[in-house]
RNA sequence: GGCGCAUUCGUCUAUUUGGUUAGGACGCCACCCUCUCAAGGUGGAGAUGACGGGUUCGAAUCCCGUAUGCGCCA
């Protein structure tokens, strides 16, 4: 049997990472199988939906590389849901509950007073035909009702968790229909779950309440039940759900910190799950191959942006000078820096083992701009002796007649501060000041190398 | 409040037929390399496996409680 699985985003905000997650799971599973995988818009919010968010959703999976087989829109299937609550209600497995919001609200506020758990308590259920006609015919609103079993026990054979136990007693009455006839949540996820042949349905943790009552609403309608693997949630470094307030939220914010794909996708496959004993780094492919439902775990992940960070300097590491050349452009340009070609590539050259997120690039670019400050705490250190200032000034003299060529410059150096009796270090740290107006940077004779020997002049001049 | 789920180093995890000095990765510390930073190399600290009871010759692993966290419904 060929494998289908499904991400089913809601276009009510960007792609959170915590989706991605969810989305990456989905598409290494089919991959591993062989098997679809399904890009389900639910969108049948009206209120809430937004064509921008949807875009959103779009591109933050192309960017992360997880291509759909299939794309659905549930507005677009609004017949097809209409058509199958009619069958349900014409098999007597729904009733119309005509009860307002303000009796339901009492009935609620009973139940507190009592501290029992509350469920709707049926009465519309037990509503006669004739009278449930004569309400409907009076113009009196209502919304449709499934008629959930009253007692037995439905159960999850969830493949992560294993047997997941409810009571039927405890399953309410779930709202199939609203007043205005839009069907709800359960009930699209249910008839669109089955009419597209979803094989395993794989989800966050925070589904497994609702799965009960979708179990309830197969059977109803006759459906299959597919698999349920329910994986676990993403949590903040403070414990609490992952959002807005808890670091970035949205694919698209860790787009714009300088993350790229391969990382966010390597670290987000570690979250909840294992594909070796000894190793952690693995790209897309791998991840495809090794990706197994039951080496998810259980637990609940915290997100651990060092660790992201970690590989995300591993993966750029991996990349040829060209192509970090290509991914750190616009980071410069939007930092209003336009570099020119051939020196971002020596620049890239440079800086590629040193990058850990592509925005550290900005920290370099005193090889295209001016430099205009400089550490204070390192100034104070290096230029306030007039002995230190007096050995600068006559290394900028001699240094004028080399060839600015790196192992050239090196030799020169180093040949000049044993000549003063100097320790190489003491002479490196105010050029690099000057040359950079910062206390790190790569070797500094490569950096004088790409500088070139007119920028170098002029900055060794300028600052004492 | 009810129902459900979870609980191994700071973090992600291995140990899925009960028997290991509880392994790895990130981070941290030290050393090496070295002009700084990073990368790389070597080594180290770091988990009485939430807690309390069982079952067993033997439990992180099986069972029962408790606590805490999280989720769903309100």
């Amino acid at each position: 049997m060929t494998t289908t699985v499904r991400f089913a985003p809601s276009p009510t905000g960007n792609l959170h990472i915590g989706g991605a997650r969810t989305a990456l799971f989905n598409y290494l599973f089919a991959k591993h199988t062989g098997g679809k995988f399904i890009l389900r818009i639910e969108d049948t919010d009206k209120e809430r939906s937004k064509k921008e968010f949807e875009e959103n959703i779009f591109a933050s999976m192309k960017w992360l590389g997880l291509d759909h087989d299939e794309l659905y829109r549930q507005s677009e299937r609004m017949d097809i849901y209409k058509e199958y609550a009619v069958k349900l209600a014409e098999s007597g497995k729904t009733y119309k509950c005509f009860c307002t919001k303000e009796e339901l609200d009492k009935k609620r506020k009973l139940f507190e007073q009592l501290k029992r758990p509350y469920k709707y308590d049926g009465t519309c259920r037990k509503l006669a035909k004739e009278k449930a006609e004569e309400l409907k015919n009076s113009g009196k609103p209502f919304v449709v009702r499934f008629k959930m079993p009253e007692e037995g026990e439905t159960v999850i054979n969830d493949l992560v968790r294993g047997k997941i136990t409810f009571d039927n007693k405890e399953l309410d009455d779930i709202i199939l229909e609203r007043t205005d006839g839009v069907p709800t949540y359960n009930f699209c996820v249910v008839v669109d779950d089955a009419l597209m042949k979803v094989t395993h349905i794989i989800r966050g943790e925070d589904h497994i309440s609702n799965t009960p009552r979708q179990i309830q609403l197969y059977k109803a309608l006759g459906f299959e039940l597919p698999e349920f693997a329910h994986i676990p949630l993403i949590l903040a470094s403070d414990k609490t759900r992952l959002s807005k307030r808890a670091g970035a939220a949205a694919v698209t914010e860790y787009q714009d910190e300088g993350y790229i794909p391969q990382a966010v996708v390597n670290f987000l496959a570690l979250l909840g799950c294992s594909y070796s004993a000894t190793e952690e780094i693995f790209p897309l492919s791998e991840l495809i191959k090794r990706f197994e439902l039951t080496h998810v775990n259980k637990s609940a992940a915290i997100f651990d942006f060092t660790k992201l960070d970690f590989l995300n300097g591993y993966y750029i590491r991996q990349k040829t000078e060209p192509e970090i050349a290509d991914l750190v452009r616009p980071f410069l340009l939007k930092a209003g820096i336009t570099p020119e070609e051939s020196l971002l590539l020596k620049v890239v050259k440079l800086e590629k083992e040193r990058l850990k997120k592509l925005t550290d690039i900005i920290d370099s670019k005193y090889f295209f701009t001016e430099v205009t400050e400089y550490d204070p705490a390192a100034f104070e250190k290096h230029f306030k002796d007039p002995a230190k200032i007096e050995l600068f000034k006559k290394y900028r003299t001699e240094i004028a007649d080399i060839s600015f060529i790196a192992a050239d410059l090196e030799a020169f150096t180093r040949n000049f501060a044993e000549k003063h009796g100097k320790k190489l270090g003491e002479l490196v740290h105010p050029i690099r000041l000057a040359l950079t107006g910062k206390l790190v940077s790569p070797g500094l004779f490569e950096v004088m190398e790409v500088l070139g020997k007119e920028v170098c002049m002029k900055r060794l001049n300028k600052i004492v």
